[in-house]
DNA sequence: GATAAGTCTTCCCCTAAGGGTAAAGTCAAT
DNA sequence: ATTGACTTTACCCTTAGGGGAAGACTTATC
């Protein structure tokens, strides 16, 4: 099938199936007369497959890792689950980040006034009166 | 003073600093014969801002609309409090996001035995065996 | 005054993961 | 043969700067 129903069918934009090509995650066929890509029903597994470990929030390098690992029926399931954990750590970080943050600047808008004056403790914050 | 020791001093790059003159987050004096940015005191203040509310996750158009209310001393607290909540809701919908990623990813984890053999749901998973 | 080191300038390419658009070639149906 | 939908490559755009080159300037030393 040709890219435009690979996508739809995966559940993509051409634009990122056509990226996935470029970038070598792998490579469909190639109609050399017309340049055409084709793609197969295997395709698009992998196609949606790729969608998926996105949505999981996976990088393209992960995904190229984790593509290896799904077309590998003899893969050791401790790779899959190392890169995994990786991303485990990684979102843990972030979250703690975040969540410090949202604490401080919960608190300084709880102690912001939110009038007309101009008296604010998160400028002052900002302005480093508190490092 | 020139834009190495103001941004010794604001804790910047050189690079950072000359960025936020480009793209007119405010503008330091040049010298016209020389064409060095010549930074005051108030201008190292501004940057020493701008780079707190960096830390603190605002985006540039962020810190745009801060400096000014920074700089406007009759600004009504409303308006800074508006930016610092609009940037809590941002964070808070990357917060469920992220933990709910992390849950998903975690089960998926701690199904797979992580060990030398194929079998692993977090694949199945991604591969769309649970969609 | 000359020269070397250090600092400044602009300019261009790079990042992640595509989105948007244009020009040109192709396919299917009329 | 023509129309309209689809495809191709190619280029610029996004965030917030980082890296480095080439050339101008400054400061210190001789």
């Amino acid at each position: 099938m040709k890219i435009g129903q690979a996508a739809k069918k995966s559940g993509l934009t051409t634009k990122t199936v056509r990226y996935y090509a470029n970038i070598g995650l792998f490579y469909p066929e190639v109609d050399p007369s017309t340049g055409y890509r084709k793609y197969k029903q295997a395709d698009v597994a992998k196609l949606r497959f790729v969608g998926t470990a996105r949505k999981f929030d996976f990088s393209i390098e992960d995904c190229r890792e984790l593509l290896g690992l799904y077309e590998d029926k003899h893969r050791p399931s401790r790779d899959v689950k190392n890169v995994a954990l990786k991303k485990i750590k990684d979102i843990e970080g972030r979250l703690l980040e975040l969540q410090s943050l949202k604490e401080e600047l919960l608190s300084l808008a709880n102690a912001c006034d939110g009038d007309d004056r101009p008296n604010c403790p998160i400028i002052d914050r900002l302005a480093g009166s508190n490092n």
